[in-house]
DNA sequence: TCTTGACTTGGAGTTCACTCCAGATGATAA
DNA sequence: TTATCATCTGGAGTGAACTCCAAGTCAAGA
């Protein structure tokens, strides 16, 4: 695949797509003879990857080792997991304060709902 | 209450704490005749709720208008509730990447946890 | 009285994650 | 053949959200 087929199928700027693998967020992508990027299968896995990653917000420089990690053979298996595991964790923290958040913004929008019936919007402790 | 005290109660560094008041993310902070803040129960509420909302990640822009609005009085209810409710929906698709990107963790650290007992990692399509 | 330490301001600096650009090259269509 | 278009590289620029700093004020303790 092409990188604007690339770019295209997973709604990611070509930009974006040279600069993930300039840093080594994803390995080193097939080229063509004359130098431009030919995408496999296993490098679309890999956007793929990055995208959901970071959708959710799992910082570069994680990405980026988990990338170095993978490259250097089985023997990480065991610090790849360690670090996913790691990320893990703060996800689920992250996620459990926008719950928080969440709950936060339905009493809100509770409260000036009833608040645009009855015309009286009380203080808010 | 002074700003190193609010400052060690919300966690969060002085130097936010006057940024914060500064792009008007919080109504303006009493002071004392000196210029010194003194910040009232109602100013903790607004620290608490900006805490909270950024957290969560949702944008200064965003809690700036809300706080301009609550300022102009009970004619913005409505604004606010929907600014409220726009920023609901956004923070409601955050948490769904997240979701997704949680499942993709599991599923990997899931296999990892294999390979590390049988030896195998076969590559994931 | 002198020094220490908390507080003030406006503005500059930092970090993260892109995003854009200039200049070059190579392929395609008229 | 000429013009247009996709792609390449290295490096500069951007926007969001802080974070730090210099220079000044003020109150309290030795």
């Amino acid at each position: 695949m092409t990188i604007t087929e690339v770019s295209k199928k997973y709604d990611i700027s070509q930009d974006t797509l040279r600069y993930y693998e300039r840093i080594g967020l994803i390995p080193a992508v097939n080229r063509r003879k004359n130098g431009i990027r030919d995408y496999t299968e296993e490098s679309c896995g890999w956007i793929e990857l990055a995208k959901c990653m970071r959708s959710a917000g799992i910082p570069i420089e994680a990405l980026i080792e988990y990338c170095a990690l993978t490259q250097q053979g089985d023997s990480t298996i065991g610090a790849r997991k360690e670090l996913l595991v790691e990320e893990r964790r703060k996800l689920l923290e992250k996620m459990e304060d926008m719950q928080k958040t969440m709950d936060k913004l339905n009493y809100k929008i509770d409260r000036y709902e009833k608040a645009e019936v009855t015309g009286v919007l009380s203080w808010d402790k």
